[in-house]
Parts: structure tokens; sequence; C-alpha cells
DNA sequence: CCACCGATTGCT
DNA sequence: GCAATCGGTGGT
């Protein structure tokens, strides 16, 4: 009927970005997650305007099995984002200053997400080519804060979207950044694009 | 209630 | 190499 034209219809997408991640992008095991994140485009239509940039350094965490997660004993206030449906957003406040932006991955009820460690500059973020390389500035360059997580990268203003895929050989593999040395947590869960200058290191 | 500490960053 | 800075978490 008439209502379907109120006001209330979302904003237009702005349409120079590919098109958004399906649900079942988020949804095929957190470590094929995080590698194919990598060339993606991150996009936040946010209160400041459109940002974006291009996913190239990423990390994959686990729940009970993986003592590196937040999620390793159990859900919390905080970390429930990671317990709840794939294709939402987990952002985390650390050492005071600094927020961090995660991509949840396994399906409802199971732990699993994928840090997002670098990106390269595309819109509304700055030139720096440094800007995002680092998961503290990253979440910052697109004013993230906890106020935007467990946000639905698939229905929200903060997305995902498809972009030319990286060739296998630009992609290296490697120990995560920033742990405490342990048997278990230097599995090599971290992937980025070789040569980017928005990969934290 | 209290004490510890971190999926970081930037400066010495 | 290390200080900054503070909310989440777990133990008392």
């Amino acid at each position: 009927m008439g209502s379907a034209t109120r006001s209330t219809r979302a904003r237009p997408e702005p349409a120079r970005f590919g098109r958004r991640l399906p649900r079942s992008f988020y949804a095929r095991g957190t470590a094929l997650v995080a590698r194919d994140l990598l060339g993606k485009t991150l996009v936040y239509d946010g209160p400041a305007g459109v940002r974006a940039a291009r996913i190239v350094e990423v990390e994959a965490y686990l729940g009970l099995r993986d003592p590196a997660s937040h999620a390793y004993r159990g859900p919390t206030p905080r970390t429930a984002p990671m317990f709840g449906p794939p294709g939402r957003s987990y952002v985390y406040f650390v050492y005071g200053m600094y927020h961090c932006l995660n991509v949840v991955t396994e399906r409802d009820g199971v732990a699993g997400a994928v840090l997002l460690r670098g990106a390269e500059p595309i819109a509304g973020v700055g030139a720096d080519p440094r800007g995002l390389a680092g998961p503290g500035k990253l979440a910052r360059a697109f004013g993230l804060t906890t106020a935007n997580t467990a946000m639905d990268l698939v229905t929200s203003p903060l997305t995902i979207r498809e972009a030319p895929p990286i060739r296998p050989s630009r992609v290296a593999r490697s120990a995560r950044i920033g742990l405490r040395q342990h048997e278990t947590t230097n599995k090599p869960w971290r992937w980025h694009v070789i040569g980017s200058p928005g990969v934290s290191r």
C-alpha cells in the first residue's frame, strides 16, 4: 500500500562501492572468511560521512579452543557479539585508548571473529598510506567505538563490500601479532597482502 | 570492592 | 625499551 513510500525508507546506498557481502559469506568458517576478507572494501556510512578502505591485513580468533581469544572463557557482556550470529561487528576497547573492529564469523552460539588489522584508504579516511596500518588506527580512522559493536554488516550502515580478489601469490600467512607467546597462540592465523603500506608490519 | 592487565601506539 | 590510560574481568 501507500505506506511503503513514507520517509522510513533507507538512505540510498553509496553507488561507487561493490555489492554488500551476503550473510552466507560470513558463515563458512573463521579461517576461510579471514583469508577471503583480504581485498574487500570496508564501508561505513556514518554520521561523519562515507568512509571506505581496502582490507589488507586480518587475524582469526576462535572461541573455547583459542586461549588468545576474548571468547576463550565463555561469553561476557563485552564478548557477547562474538557468540552471536555471523555477519555482525564486534568492537572492543583496549589499553584505555584504542578500539578494534572484528567481523563475527561462526554460526549463532559459537564464538569466532576476524580482527581487521590493516587497510588502504579509499574515501573519507585521509590519504596517509600508513593511516590505517594497525587495528587501533583503522578503527579510529573510521570513527568506530564500542557504540558500534554488534552492528549487522548485512543491513546496517557498517558494511563490507565485494571487490576484485587478491591473487593467492600476493597473500602471506603468519603467526598473530601482540599475543603472549604460547604454544597454543602461535598458530598461523594472520593473513596480509604482501607489500601493502596498509599492513601494520 | 580491588587489583591486574590487555588482539596498541608512539615516543625515548 | 617502555609509558600512557581505563574498562572488563575475575578473585576476595
